[in-house]
DNA sequence: CGTTAATTTGTATTTATTACAAACAAGTTT
DNA sequence: AAACTTGTTTGTAATAAATACAAATTAACG
């Protein structure tokens, strides 16, 4: 399992030790493309542990994010998500169907920080410029 | 009062009823500039109306944000918040804080606006550009 | 005023998340 | 390999935020 190892050298890399638990939830966050809910990830990932708790899917999510292995994402509803792409993205987000896709754009990076390179803000350092496109994904004939 | 009667005019164009209660919330809520939880505006509003119900501050935020009256914002914790600003604006948010701060920029959105319609996502079609600068405020002396 | 429908309130409930301590297991030491 | 140590998991209980619901209240209208 190519992908196992890859976690499993992340776990450690972090200081943590390797559990099935830990190894079981980042191996299913990288597959649900979904920014997906804690609750989500305890319903997939308990089909991989069974009698999983889910106090452990958010220790390990919490631990995950400290570590800065995956990300927190919100969304205009009430839960969080976890995305478990670290590396700087957008988000395409339809608030009629609460779904969130990752955007990836280099060209618009360097055209934010070009921007806010030339115009700063008083008061206000940026680190990170994040971009939430609102609208709707052209779905597939707006039935269901 | 000039305020009280524009918030009774918004009221009573969504044809929602004059209540002593919404047009506390939305007073305070324009007044407040730091996008509030419902929490914190039940605390507030409950000094001008005493005996105030948490129950009605969740039901006028709900019905003025479903009139298009205010919006919802989320930062990175697990609170909702409130804007009474429903005009096209972008927010300055500090994570170690939790502050969050608007961000009013035409250059910006025009210059946005012009690089998406150049540069079309299959299979999305974009209603709004929402940027949340991550970053920290020159907060003075970072001391408290 | 009196009527009516919308709104508010209080209470109970749900959902999402966190706290905590005992049971357990990963990684290290001998 | 067995014992040790410490971090991790689990189950349960608690909290926080939000919602459901029905009775009491009140705004708007005639
Ligand atoms: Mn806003
Ligand atoms: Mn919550
Ligand atoms: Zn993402
Ligand atoms: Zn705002």
């Amino acid at each position: 399992m190519e992908i196992t190892q890859g976690i499993i050298k992340k776990l450690s890399e972090a200081g943590l030790k390797i559990t099935p638990q830990r190894v079981a939830v980042m191996q299913t966050l990288c597959k649900l493309r979904m920014h997906p809910t804690a609750e989500e990830l305890f319903a997939e990932v308990s089909k991989i542990i069974p009698g999983l708790s889910a106090t452990t899917i958010y220790n390990t999510l919490d631990t995950f994010v400290e570590k800065g292995m995956i990300k927190r994402v919100k969304t205009d509803a009430d839960v969080m998500r976890y995305d478990a792409i670290t590396e700087h993205h957008h988000h395409l987000y339809c608030a009629v169907s609460d779904r969130m896709e990752d955007y990836f754009d280099n060209e618009l990076d360097e055209m934010l920080s070009a921007y806010f390179e030339r115009k700063q803000i008083k008061g206000f350092r940026i680190s990170d410029i994040r971009l939430q496109l609102m609208g709707d994904f052209n779905e597939r004939k707006q039935t269901q």
